[in-house]
DNA sequence: ACAGAGTTCTACGAGGCGTAGAAAGGAGGT
DNA sequence: ACCTCCTTTCTACGCCTCGTAGAACTCTGT
């Protein structure tokens, strides 16, 4: 998958917690202590495009939104690394040993419902 | 975390996948394929020692092994993933959904153990 | 048709990474 | 002790990504 710069990550994030479709402008005002220019903007919403991140529409003011929620893109991320790994289980149970007690409820909560 | 690059990762897949130190000129006979110079091996694996994910002794040929296993930086990532999101209990929902039913059995035995 | 806002194109500098030559260091043989 | 050869470190370069934004182009409302 492809990764995110730091601009990037901080633009889906404000694309993330906005409610809905974004414009540029929006955008950089959400980011003014940044000071960047309006086409900064632009350029890097071109990419995060182009990496799949994010669509807009073809109103005149674009407006942008992310194709995935931040946790279906938190999850997979998730998927990706245990995917990668040759021994799914042993990282499973790493990953299950590391998880603090509120969790592991919640866990075993979600997987006793399906 | 620092993330690896692309010879980066190949050359933490060989230490990972070795069961004991590895000398550079076994490494680069490991990675034949890509007719490395030994120079370059050395490079790489002095960035890797820099990131952290590698170690090495000071036997004359020196040896080089890796500081965590791979399920264990496995499991970092996802933990790391996990705790980089707002919602975790959401993230979490979503990777329980997709993980397949092998896994979940896995899962909940682990976590009944615990 | 024109002005002003919005959008796309093009570009540049910094830093990471693959790559490796050049230089320095050490270990064994004579 | 010296030489040679292998190992290790230093230095460098080209490519690509990413932050950054000017320049050029395209709408849309008046």
């Amino acid at each position: 998958m492809a990764s995110l710069g730091d601009l990037e990550r901080t633009v889906m994030g404000v694309l993330w917690a906005a409610d809905g479709p974004v414009a540029a402008a929006e955008l950089r005002d959400a980011l003014a202590d940044r000071e960047l220019a309006l086409t900064t903007v632009h350029t890097v919403l071109s990419r995060l495009e182009g990496k799949g991140f994010v669509r807009h529409d073809d109103a005149r003011p674009r407006r942008f939104r992310p194709t995935a929620t931040r946790e279906q893109h938190a999850a997979e991320l998730m998927h990706e690394v245990l995917g990668a790994s040759a021994d799914r289980q042993a990282v499973l149970a790493r990953f299950v040993g590391g998880v603090d007690p509120e969790e592991a409820r919640l866990l075993r909560q979600l997987l006793a419902e399906s």
